[in-house]
DNA sequence: GAGGCCGTGTACCAGTTGGTAAGGAGGGCG
DNA sequence: CGCCCTCCTTACCAACTGGTACACGGCCTC
């Protein structure tokens, strides 16, 4: 964003982002599997050889877009955390966690994607999100010793909330299944829901 | 199990029990793309035409996959909560899943990759789940008006529910991530913690 | 023992996959 | 001009994919 204002900062996008923009999106909500070079180079009106010529190969351009997303994800949440503190920083953070989800779903479906593939690439995944990580840890820590936040392992309270967010933000075929459309208005009831679910299990 | 009493209850499984066995595994826990017909038969022991002779197509053997785990993991959960009321069917419930999530990781897998891949198979999988989810609607509508339960829509509250006991129960990256290891113990003081997790958002 | 079905194996195949080799087109620069 | 460097293309390819056609052997029935 601010490409219009800025002058030489952001010069139309060379080859190199709009592929891995395009790899974010298609990764993000097809999985590694199921998306090909030749699909993806299609897509950018680009020969499948202009992709490999900027990323050597399928799996480093996944792990380009693994660290793009990932890096990006934690970012932005670090930001929204930011100069909030208690329930506010909570509430801060589940509204950014939406605000992609209904934006860019394909951002949290790379992280969703990486956690699911293991090995080597949840290890990487796990490293771009050391930050995160550990300032919600702390967080929750400081919380607890405040009273403000029920006692216990910061650790296991911490895997529940993101399932709990992550579900409730993408898992859209989950939705559909109990009978919730996926549309926009939809969206903020279900983050306001969540919000009281998360505000109960957490005080 | 219980093979060993009875007589001649389980004949020492056919092909095609064998194949759909394995079938269930490795969908389950890589994925249906990650899965070729090659090295499913190859791991069975037997080529690749024997598969397709009990199943059409790689696609009709996923949805013998997705009917067979999806239906099975209905009945025990099903059969979990028979019986109980109040918050033990909770337990219950929590206790069956990660019974499974430590015995057979995999039947859960194909809930979740199922879910993953959307289009026809999340609906076939709904289809098959309808019975549990309409069954926990209830309950929790029950729950609710008995004042056991905060108030809230059912559907959402579901979801979540649905979202964190899957992601503690099975998300063994993530689990990583925050530095658990996915042992046997670990897996007992997890299921407590999200029980008293699931307690506090519930009631 | 001849014929028919069931279950499995052999032989193939066309399409797609990720990846290599090499050849421009165009600009900057001596 | 000639040379190189960056970026992208055309032309291939070997491996693997799901799938078809068909032959073989054993068992049952007539």
């Amino acid at each position: 964003m601010a490409a219009t204002v800025k002058i030489a900062d952001v010069p139309a996008p060379d080859t190199r982002t709009r592929i891995l923009g395009k790899a974010i999106e298609a990764f993000g909500d097809r999985g590694y599997d199921a998306v090909s070079l030749d699909d993806l180079a299609e897509q950018l009106g680009v020969r499948k050889q202009t992709i490999l010529y900027h990323f050597g190969s399928k799996k480093e351009l996944f792990e380009a877009t693994i660290d793009s997303a990932i890096g990006d994800l934690g970012a932005t949440l670090i930001a929204a955390a930011k100069g909030n503190t208690g329930w506010p920083a909570v509430e801060a953070v589940v509204h950014a966690v939406f605000r992609i989800a209904v934006r860019q779903p394909a951002r949290l479906g790379v992280l969703r994607e990486v956690m699911r593939l293991g090995g080597e690439w949840s290890a990487r995944a796990t490293v771009a999100m050391e930050p995160i990580i550990a300032r919600a840890r702390l967080f929750l820590s400081l919380e607890m010793r405040r009273g403000h936040m029920r006692q216990t392992d910061p650790n296991l309270l911490l895997v529940s909330a993101y399932s709990t967010v992550m579900g409730v933000a993408t898992e859209v075929e989950v939705l559909r299944a109990v009978g919730i459309e996926p549309t926009l208005r939809e969206a903020v009831r279900r983050r306001r829901e969540l919000l009281k679910f998360l505000e109960a299990a957490l005080r």
